[in-house]
DNA sequence: AAAGCGTGGTT
DNA sequence: TAACCAAGCTT
């Protein structure tokens, strides 16, 4: 039988060997970052895992302010139209997630009595959140025990325990069994686990140029003690980003952003050049919930 | 289940 | 410079 990097079996691992040397570095190194606040609370939290949702901590850091500022509790954000939350979200990138943010705070208003739901299930069906964010607002926000799997820890456990340079494209069965095997019994450990070993794969265990020596279990890595093979299997999948769809929704979206009023066909038809495609991206835009379409031909982001 | 979905910094 | 990378979710 061929073993791939998928299957392969994690080296034996205590544990326990692991939890204490990663706590006690990010007792030390832990970032001071806002949602980590006590005032943050769970909706802080939860915010901000939605704005994190592929996009890096420094570009997050102000729009999240200004976001709870605005909107301190659920409710606030559940009776502003759409729209303003499709704005106020700026260039952080993939707006949908604003839309199911704003519905996320809608269904925690309706279903919740505004507070953020503490268990895992309830987090799971909300508008936005998957598998990831739920287990993240649980530990994180209620300090619940749950494997808390992001990109950060998959590298982490990839090369610490099954010896491998980065994790498989998709979250494996393998690796959520690998993660609840190396999740500490006791609630309280397990929710530090999560965030610590999330911040070293954040400031440590980064995906290129690792420092092995700043890291507290070096001298357990199984890929470091392999000597660092390097990376065997399909590549990353790549995200081609110039000419495609995205970009020019990218830009119609840019422009009505920026308005105050609602845009006329021609100020839309001047970021793209090409009709077909652009008619296409402004389709979607209005198909995704983003872009209300007005009856004289005017454009604007939704208010319902 | 593979593809689509933004944006910008780094290498 | 083109590719890679960043606390994923949805269909």
């Amino acid at each position: 039988m061929t073993v791939t990097h998928e299957t392969q079996t994690p080296e034996a691992v205590d544990p326990a060997s692991l939890h204490t040397p990663v706590i006690a570095w990010f007792d030390q190194h832990a970032r001071d970052l806002p949602w980590r606040r006590p005032e943050a609370g769970a909706w802080g939290v939860m915010v901000s895992e939605f704005m994190l949702q592929q996009t890096p901590v420094n570009r997050v850091l102000a729009v999240y302010e200004q976001w709870l500022a605005r909107w301190p509790r659920p409710a606030d954000l559940a009776k502003e139209a759409p729209g303003e939350a499709v704005r106020a979200w700026g260039r952080l990138g993939y707006p949908r997630r604003a839309l199911r943010l704003h519905g996320a705070a809608q269904a925690i208003t309706e279903r919740h009595g505004g507070e953020v739901p503490t268990e895992h299930a309830q987090l799971l069906a909300l508008p936005g959140i998957g598998e990831y964010t739920a287990a993240a607002v649980a530990s994180f926000a209620y300090g619940q025990r749950h494997a808390v799997l992001d990109t950060n820890v998959r590298r982490v456990f990839a090369r610490a325990a099954t010896g491998i340079q980065y994790p498989p494209n998709a979250t494996t069965a393998a690796e959520r069994k690998l993660a609840r095997m190396l999740l500490p019994e006791d609630e309280r450990t397990a929710a530090r686990w999560a965030a610590a070993s999330m911040e070293l794969g954040a400031l440590v265990c980064t995906a290129r140029n690792e420092d092995c020596s700043r890291c507290p279990i070096a001298e357990q890595c199984a890929w470091r003690l392999a000597g660092k093979p390097a990376h065997v299997g399909p590549a990353r999948r790549g995200q081609t980003y110039a000419g495609t769809d995205r970009q020019v929704r990218g830009k119609l979206l840019a422009v009505l952003r920026e308005a105050v009023t609602p845009v006329p066909q021609s100020a839309l038809d001047a970021v793209w050049h090409e009709p077909m495609q652009r008619g296409r991206a402004l389709d979607g835009l209005v198909a995704d919930g983003l872009v209300e379409p007005l009856e004289n031909g005017h454009y604007r982001l939704p208010l319902t």
